[in-house]
DNA sequence: CGGAGCGTTGATTAACTTCAAGGGCTGTGG
DNA sequence: CCACAGCCCTTGAAGTTAATCAACGCTCCG
């Protein structure tokens, strides 16, 4: 990794392998995410695109060199650093004690998040899965089969409303938000 | 969390929990492990002790004000997050897509890595395992029932040998990462 | 038309959990 | 000293969840 860089526009992610070929993705890329950390060279995983992909780079050595002139700018990216961690024990609660069903319900939760974020001016817009099923189940620790099925369910109880495989809406919020299994304690989205 | 700390003695663990009263440990704090970070004043995980705990703090105010005076102790940080970072998402590796048998054999390994660190007098001595069966199982995203008998098995085939519930030592390290199921490229402990 | 890529669906199986019982050790109080 | 409770661990049997195996549908594209 000669530069840092940050995700203009599509979709990618950090992945993990075992020796037999099973992978884990440990990381999305989605517009405005980071790549790369200062004081480190070489990662250890795969940074692999799910879509065409835009990058913003910088060279590592005049980033590196900002980041000792400006102090407060080192200490931003302690605190990127800082949410990525918190994101990614997030993650560790999911892997290790969600369902199948659950695990889909944060996922979608997120997603729902995300592109909320993006486009606040009001228009109740269809959202899209970044991801391809396959993808989704590398991510949440399934199989593609699982995440498919699991999909439907939603789906079937009406919580979600799918125009096509990857464009679909909200149908109830609250249920979406029950399913996760997550502590509610003022997790107000909307 | 008005100081951070660097853990001297003892054993404790960061957790995050689910409405339902499922828990996934997210972290385990071994001597010389640092808890807390700069710019969080508050943290959304529980820190429980597992043993009784020695801690060294630092009241919050003078070590911020260390970090923007001693610009490379801030770097020292980062790396700090760097490595908990990359841990972290080992562990995401291993919550999705380890059986539990891979399970055990990378805790046990990750427990042999670092107290072998600790005594480099070469000595050969009996190892312990830092956590009860049930807090082992909180770790690694199983049930106690399933760390019991999957140590049976390591026990069985002749790979550990335990002298009590706790205390065992390595008989056949080979295997012993070989059962972790992790890519071994140049993984030499020894 | 034929093939590749992606997703859905069904049947079967395997892995892990859950439920249940009991063993061994430790500390406490009669 | 012994009885007993509590804790931790082990072991067995049954139950469930998600994985695996397999087939098929759809769409895009040559």
């Amino acid at each position: 990794m000669k530069f840092v860089a940050s995700v203009v526009s599509g979709v990618a992610s950090l992945n993990k392998g075992l020796e037999d070929g099973r992978t884990q993705m440990v990381g999305l890329l989605l517009p405005s995410d980071f790549i790369g950390h200062p004081g480190r060279t070489r990662i250890e995983f795969d940074v692999v695109a799910s879509s065409d992909v835009t990058l913003c780079c910088f060279d590592r050595a005049p980033f590196q060199q900002l980041l000792t002139e400006m102090p407060h700018i080192s200490q931003r990216m302690i605190e990127l650093a800082m949410d990525e961690l918190d994101a990614a024990r997030d993650w560790m609660l999911l892997l290790g004690r969600k369902t199948a069903g659950e695990k889909i319900a944060t996922f979608i939760e997120m997603v729902v998040r995300r592109q909320h974020f993006q486009r606040r001016d009001g228009i109740k817009v269809d959202l899209t899965l970044p991801l391809s099923r396959g993808d989704i189940a590398n991510y949440l620790g399934l199989t593609l089969e699982t995440v498919s099925r699991q999909i439907g369910i939603l789906k079937s109880e009406g919580i979600l409303q799918f125009e096509d495989k990857r464009r679909f809406r909200v149908v109830d919020m609250e249920r979406l938000q029950a399913a996760t299994g997550d502590d509610d304690d003022g997790a107000v989205i909307f």
